[in-house]
DNA sequence: TATGAATGAGGCTTCATTCAT
DNA sequence: TATGAATGAAGCCTCATTCAT
């Protein structure tokens, strides 16, 4: 993906105004280029500038923010000490998220998605043999900030392990959505029998 | 959701119709009505006689498989003996699946997914008042016969196991999508690892 | 027009079912068959039996109504003595029309158009030459009435009195639309006023 | 109503195009866009980014000619002098209008039509309160021309002359209708027999 | 480079009419 | 004779994309 330094300001424009149509609800399947450069505050044809097609336009708009936040999420995660703390925090922010816009929530399903998207996912799926997918990448370098350099497990544990902390993560926001009224007390037993559930099997896997 | 054995050979046709196309990895948000009508080999006005546009057809047809699914499912499932068993019949299932099609998968996906399929999903989640989420369902039953009725966790235990259960359905897809050319014995023993975690899951939860 | 006695029941049907939904508001150019056999009660093939389309059924059903209603309305004006009392009489009922339905207002104006009924005023216009225009008919019985067969006017000046007499009608139909929040008493006013108008006319042309 | 000079030329053509058209005879609920687009020259989608559906480009377009008619109509008839060569006048434009395509005739009665245009006429009578009922407005006009500024009869005889004037001009013009081929010297002489009735009534009424 | 007016393919839906029962 | 399920032509409208300015 290009670097986030060298974006042109209108195709940021037009990923920020994707992912905050994104965030107030809309859906991508039905998001119009007209509502996407009326909020960009660019004209129509300007888009077609920067990107081929109205696909193109959302799924680098969803790769980008997706990058955004796992750099974020990552950067200051390092704040934290030890897996435990690192999705205690991360727990506490996909929390925050679903209360506000279940956005990123959304975004995951959008990107776990392997056809409804259709076209959109063809091509991330295309820029992920050049980036990784960024999500999987993030989990990906926790785990081995984790077990330290030296004492990698073979690649089959790792994507053995990265499937299961994602699944765990959506499995948390799920609970979330069906309980979404439940009390701050309930919310934080809740996120600690995640987080010890998470530990445990990533310490069994990895031995 | 009206008695299978009630219904009308149209409704039925549309309904084989749509779960078709999208087994053939047809995009439910792109699907048209002629496409649907043609396949089901009906005019496209006699749709409008038995639903009342294109979203109902649509969400209908995802909710009458999934519940034909489920049910042939859960019955193939009786046969076999104990948690362990009953998974690893499921994983097989799944398995099968996709290496077919991905179709199942992906309708999970799409019955999961609480914004992308708009109208199509408030309506299900307004049966899912009378008849319960068939999915979540299953799953429920599954825990009940294995905890027997006198033996039944907590509410929120359950609740918390059926999401885990899915998960863990979930993650054994996704590692498969990942590893799909692997070969035979590979996947017998991811298989097993899967099936021992979701076992182990569920007793430690119920104690 | 066929003889009301040897109308046949579902054809009755079909007539009262459209004045019925005319009453209630329809506008005639967007009524549907399924609407008027519906209310009728009967099979939308079987309007199929008895007209040869749509169009068909419409118009004459307008037409028997207005039948039915000159008819009507000729008969009770013979009790009233003299021109200036049936034209009081007359404009009660116009009156009575409007404040209930518009419903008879709204036939003579569909039957005055010349051109947005298309096809069933061509139909209509057909039948006039067979049996004369009904609404026109009245008048000119009334005219003739008044006259004595013996003093009769010049065919031209018939034809003229036709004309404004109608006019005059509309005219108070108008009128009463424009103000038809007026106290009983200007109301009583007015029709005064207009029946005078009316005579007035009437007398000077035929001298 | 829009400013004429400031009329887009799209808008322009879409109104002449559906003038066009109704002059030639089509039905006005049965036109389509298809057709209106294609008269006007201009591709189906551009008609939709002036006006927000048929109905709004049909009620506009009548609106915008009737005012384009009443006003050439009305600059004309200053050069007469008097009610009666005004009337005169008027009877003439009326009768080559009928003879040619009957347009502004069936215009009268589109739009005083109260329920078969439906919305179009919502539209009109809400225009009304902003700019008169360019029709009527001509018709009073007129009266207050004739009276002058310092007579004017009360509110009250100027609405029932209006809708006087206005039903002796419909008369005349369904006189004509009635009586199309009869020859030039019949024609005059009822003309002069009706502008003799509607002065007759006019300075009856205003006494 | 930026624009947005113009386009027209294509989607959904309605409904008059037919025809097998 | 009576029916109403089935049909498909036809209409309205949307919106991705283009291109002249």
């Amino acid at each position: 993906m290009e670097n986030t330094k060298e974006l042109s300001p209108k195709k940021k424009a037009i990923y920020e105004a994707i992912i905050e149509l994104f965030g107030q609800g809309a859906d991508l399947s039905t998001l119009t280029v007209a509502e996407i450069t009326s909020k960009a505050g660019i004209g129509k044809g300007t888009a077609y500038e920067y990107f081929s097609d109205k696909d193109e336009m959302i799924a680098k708009a969803i790769f980008y923010h997706v990058e955004q936040f796992c750099n974020g999420l990552y950067e200051e995660m390092q704040k934290e000490n030890g897996l435990y703390e690192k999705m205690m925090f991360t727990l506490h922010v996909v929390e925050k998220e679903i209360a506000e816009s279940n956005c990123v929530f959304r975004l995951i399903h959008a990107m776990t998605d392997n056809s409804l998207l259709g076209k959109k996912m063809q091509m991330l799926e295309e820029t992920q043999t050049q980036h990784g997918f960024i999500l999987r990448d993030m989990v990906r370098k926790l785990i081995i900030d984790e077990c330290g350099e030296d004492k990698m497990p073979s690649e089959e544990k790792v994507e053995y392990l990265i499937i299961c902390l994602l699944s765990k993560m959506v499995c948390y926001g799920m609970l979330l959505k069906k309980t979404i009224l439940m009390q701050d007390k309930q919310r934080d037993e809740l996120r600690k029998t995640m987080c010890d559930g998470i530990c445990k099997e990533f310490y069994e896997v990895i031995g």
